[in-house]
DNA sequence: ACCACAAATCTTGTATACAAGTTTTGAGTA
DNA sequence: TACTCAAAACTTGTATACAAGATTTGTGGT
């Protein structure tokens, strides 16, 4: 891997765990001397991010981690809803064992997490494990990765939301039954529990009322 | 709008529209030469234009026109056939008297423009009109935007296609039937009319039959 | 004390020299 | 003629000096 791809692995992972707070400033300068690289292959860096809404650049004035946009992770959401729901009425006719029991594994590793002491971190891999599995079951991966792209302000939304441990079960438990759902071809059922599992928590005031210095006005 | 935005948008279009053929060599100094500009702007403009699929970068060997990618093409009209089948029974249900003005508008327009010269030019243009101003009416322009960003492959694939002049005529009509199912909230009968609409063409032999030099193997 | 305004000090943007890798060229040799 | 292999001519990648704009600071005047 090269130098300039693991600095943006690092920024990357930085501002997703929200270890980068939103509005921090990104000086080139001040990078270039972190990472003891010059300024031109930071720029590039930096040009990346602010592609993938990591960051926002203001010319001639700074660079800073954006704030998370929740117009945004609404509409990421609508679309794995739809796209989830119409994944599913396909898994639910051709998917192959050895998938079930690739999905089943994740599940047992998610239920193991649960009670660890980093249980938010490991729990959010697994979930997106999960996702991750579903569309490239159905040949899908390619769109799995197009949306892995517009995903920042989705990432530090739900990752907000998972501070709180009792979402954690009910995560699993909605999980577990759209696999039982999946394999016994209840598609009819699918539908409305996908919508719940995705769209839940967004009209929850819960971001806005504990982390309103995060949230993009 | 900047010297670097004017430059992309003109290098977008000749790639669009195939006037820069898949494999064409972008080299740095000659683009500089032609924009008289330095090389450091060009190259935060070919960065951008390779995260957006237009080009490809072999690092200390040159940037090359992309070829089609026709993979990206059918996940491309996958996720739209999914996300318009959704867009389209909401708005069988939500669409307001203004909206149905706003799209015969457009229909007319793309009526007319058939036996015009440039008619190809004209009618994608208002055919992509159509289609973001459903996803606009919807409140779903953000999706619009962002399929948009990963549109290269699907662009160039669709003018191929249209070179065919009966063509225009046919998707004309999908379109007068599509609006009308909406109004007269048929909504089963636009399923199966949206997937033909935007899928039919896909397996179709007639792009690697006669322009296979332009297509990604 | 407060205000105005200019200068100093930040920021990123651009041009350019040089580094490093790849491809092409062509001379020398069998 | 055909082949080898090194040198030259390309390509992009990096470092850095300087340009240009934004912000902050601090000083002089009231």
């Amino acid at each position: 891997m090269s130098i300039k791809e693991q600095i943006m692995k690092t920024l990357k992972h930085e501002i997703l765990t929200l270890t980068l707070k939103p509005g921090t400033i990104l000086s080139e300068t001040v990078l270039s001397e972190r990472f003891q690289i010059s300024r031109t292959p930071l720029r590039d860096v930096l040009k990346q991010l602010s592609l993938e809404s990591y960051i926002d650049i203001y010319p001639k004035k700074g660079n800073l981690v954006s704030f998370i946009d929740l117009e945004s992770v609404e509409q990421i959401i609508y679309l794995r809803s739809v796209l989830e729901k119409e994944i599913m009425k396909y898994l639910s006719a051709h998917l192959v064992l050895k998938g079930v029991h690739e999905l089943k594994e994740i599940l047992d590793r998610q239920k193991a997490a649960i009670h660890e002491v980093d249980a938010t971190e490991q729990f959010l891999n697994l979930d997106d494990a999960f996702h991750a599995a579903l569309f490239r079951l159905a040949g899908r991966e390619f769109l799995w990765n197009l949306i892995q792209q517009s995903n920042v302000h989705y990432v530090r939304y739900r990752r907000l939301h998972m501070l709180r441990q009792e979402k954690l079960e009910e995560i699993l438990t909605e999980h577990q039954r759209i696999l039982e759902y999946m394999t016994r071809q209840e598609t009819d059922k699918l539908d409305a529990l996908i919508h719940h599992h995705l769209r839940e928590d967004i009209n929850s005031l819960y971001l806005q009322e504990n982390f309103s210095d995060y949230i993009k006005v």
